[in-house]
DNA sequence: CCGGGCCGTCTTATGAGATT
DNA sequence: AATCTCATAAGACGGCCCGG
């Protein structure tokens, strides 16, 4: 039983999802998006498993919040320093420590733009330069030694965080947070009608996923069902080009001027 | 002045480093 | 020596930012 132990994952980026409020989100609503995602799942197949699917959301609740809360927690001493929800799990996230430091990085990366020509993604074959872990991470942090030790003048303090309370409604939608209207095909497998670029792709994957839409054999090969044909025009294909083909699906929302 | 790099987002295969 | 782990790449996108 418990099929509901499978739509776990479906479950958990549906708490995860874009616009999402843990404060407001009820078991019933991640029920109901549930039922969107996975087709294979029906109001009544639904219901025989409510109680197990509930359970499921409920210990998913109970971890997505915790993570949350760690998230706005980040006070206490300093701002950043551990979130590590208890992860004991040797599968170590390849985002050792995010959060704070993945801002830290961004900024540390956008000085380090043109600094030296090192960027970390130089081809193939042999990129790693470091050796452990978070090469990615640890490049960055590398250059920042540098860009330290460079130039210890201009400090890269230059963080421009004000939010500009402009709108509300539309929390200042930059760069990739900017939302699209997707095309009626895609709106249609996504049930929603709007959303961000990562976020589409994102909600992609957890229909694919929902539907086991991969092909077994290349798992980089998304086997397209009825709907996802209505998008993609084919009958399979390979995830990057399905990027490729989204930019098609998505339009920029009218400029109201 | 113009431009180029990078941010997040997804996935998996892969190769290469590291550890045992 | 053999196995294991893990980062990287590849695709596209809008905005930001400073450097050359």
């Amino acid at each position: 039983m418990s099929d509901a132990e499978s739509f776990e994952p479906l479950i958990r980026n549906i708490l995860t999802g874009p616009g999402v409020d843990l404060s407001t989100v009820s078991a019933k609503r991640v029920r109901k998006q549930l039922l969107a995602l996975a087709p294979s799942l029906t109001e009544e197949s639904l219901k025989a498993i409510k109680d197990d699917v509930d359970a499921v959301i409920t210990r998913v609740y109970s971890e997505v919040k915790e993570q949350a809360d760690e998230s706005e927690h980040v006070d206490e001493d300093q701002e950043e320093e551990e979130e590590e929800a208890e992860q004991p799990p040797k599968k170590k996230a390849k985002k050792d420590r995010p959060s704070s430091d993945e801002v830290y990085a961004q900024k540390l990366a956008q000085e380090l733009n043109g600094h030296s020509t090192r960027k970390s993604k130089s081809s193939s074959s042999t990129p790693r330069k470091g050796t452990s872990k978070s090469a990615k991470s640890a490049a960055t942090i590398d250059s920042d030694d540098e860009a330290e030790g460079s130039k210890p003048t201009k400090k890269r303090k230059r963080v421009k965080k004000e939010k500009e309370p402009g709108d509300p409604s539309a929390p200042a939608k930059g760069g990739f947070a900017k939302e699209y209207n997707l095309s009626e095909p895609l709106a249609d497998v996504l049930s929603v009608s709007k959303l961000s670029r990562p976020q589409v792709v994102k909600q992609l994957w957890v229909y694919i996923k929902g539907n086991t839409l991969q092909n077994p054999e290349n798992k980089r090969e998304i086997l397209c069902d009825d709907k996802l044909r209505l998008v993609f025009n084919v009958d399979k294909i390979d995830m990057f080009k399905m990027n490729k083909v989204l930019g098609d699906h998505l339009t920029a929302p009218e400029e109201a001027s």
